[in-house]
DNA sequence: CAAGATATCTAGACACCGTCAAGATTAAGG
DNA sequence: CCTTAATCTTGACGGTGTCTAGATATCTTG
């Protein structure tokens, strides 16, 4: 074996490790088929061979995300000494420790859902979502996919929120030294709590 | 006036107008700085003179879009006949009529956030957001900012999942002929009940 | 074991992209 | 009217995804 053998041996992990670091240096815009190549040290068109455009290596990635989230999921709410909502501060602890894979792992128009690892990565996530509520795995009512979703849309929402920096407005709003830790907790403690007293007549989001 | 004057005389507002119709009709990825100048019939070069480089151009549209978003939830809230949530409707409404658009608003990495007219707008929705609940706009407490935070990543959550196509398990789930417009409304509906009975240990998203 | 088949990687080319510099054209103002 | 500034065009450069052809290594199989 010489300095740089032709054939690599394990190129596909190369440039999946490649593209992350890239992702995380320098963001998904630097994240290119010729840039992974080029950390990878290979040719430039050697990612096709892989995965077909870069739609392929992006989608990969997501997938390789999802997995590494998911098993994430399953530690927080699998623990004999979970707490209500540890799954969901998992779910944004996961977001804020890879917030351009978390991003990528939702940007359907960067990936291809049709991709089997993709699917099958995703989809495992989705099942535990549905199975820790209490929301049975066959034929619920809508009533309870309603809270499910409920809760879904909320962690998410905050996800996106955060990881967009949108929170930027809120935090100045608020005492000062509160940070979005604070604001987070607070979220989950009024999502537990009811409504007292008149409804405001309008109340939106 | 021949058929094609040197000056456009309003190439500007052409120009976020050809890039709508980009966006819309071949979606982000498709809209870029030639591809807004051919649609408007002008140079290449052109759009570089008044936006400076393609984040200029869409933070713009971004912009434009956020004071037609504002516009619309402050219809939406100010009705005389406003229901509770009409706000989080008429928030999910526009989405789903822009969807291109209203993702673009949300990508933080493809806008230049300093931007005077793009930072005006987003605040004065923000404004709308924070004044329609009965949190007050000086010093409110924590508390109240949860709440709001709550409603807020409670609809903007669904809404990017509805966009990125990521309810579809979900409506597989339920029972048949269920639209997403009902899976919202069921969720809205379980945000307005407390949990009654015991909580569930492990209770997520 | 050897040789053909196959998988892996390289090199080159093409069209498209954002962006910069230089020049042409028109409008505005003293 | 003539200067100045704004607007738009033309041309160029490096970077990108992707396609083709070819080089190299591994695998299979007779």
């Amino acid at each position: 074996m010489k300095t740089t053998p032709y054939h690599h041996g394990a190129l596909r992990e190369a440039l999946l490790a490649a593209a992350e670091t890239i992702l995380k240096r320098d963001g998904l815009n630097a994240l290119t088929l010729r840039a992974a190549a080029r950390e990878a040290g290979v040719s430039h068109a050697a990612p096709a061979h892989h995965f077909g455009d870069l739609t392929g290596l992006l989608t990969e990635l997501a997938a390789d995300g999802f997995q590494r989230f998911g098993a994430r999921l399953k530690a927080a709410t699998d623990a004999p000494d979970a707490r209500r909502w540890d799954g969901a501060r998992a779910y944004v602890a996961f977001a804020v420790e890879h917030p351009a894979l978390f991003q990528l792992m939702y940007r359907s128009d960067r990936l291809d859902g049709s991709r089997p690892s993709f699917k099958e990565a995703r989809m495992q996530v989705f099942g535990m979502l549905a199975e820790s509520r209490d929301a049975p795995a066959t034929q619920p009512s809508v009533e309870q996919l309603g809270k499910m979703l409920g809760g879904w849309s909320l962690i998410h929402g905050f996800t996106m929120l955060l990881l967009d920096g949108r929170l930027g407005p809120l935090i100045k709003l608020a005492p000062e030294g509160t940070t979005t830790d604070a604001l987070f907790e607070a979220m989950l403690a009024s999502a537990d709590k009811q409504a007292i007293g008149p409804r405001p007549t309008a109340d939106m989001a």
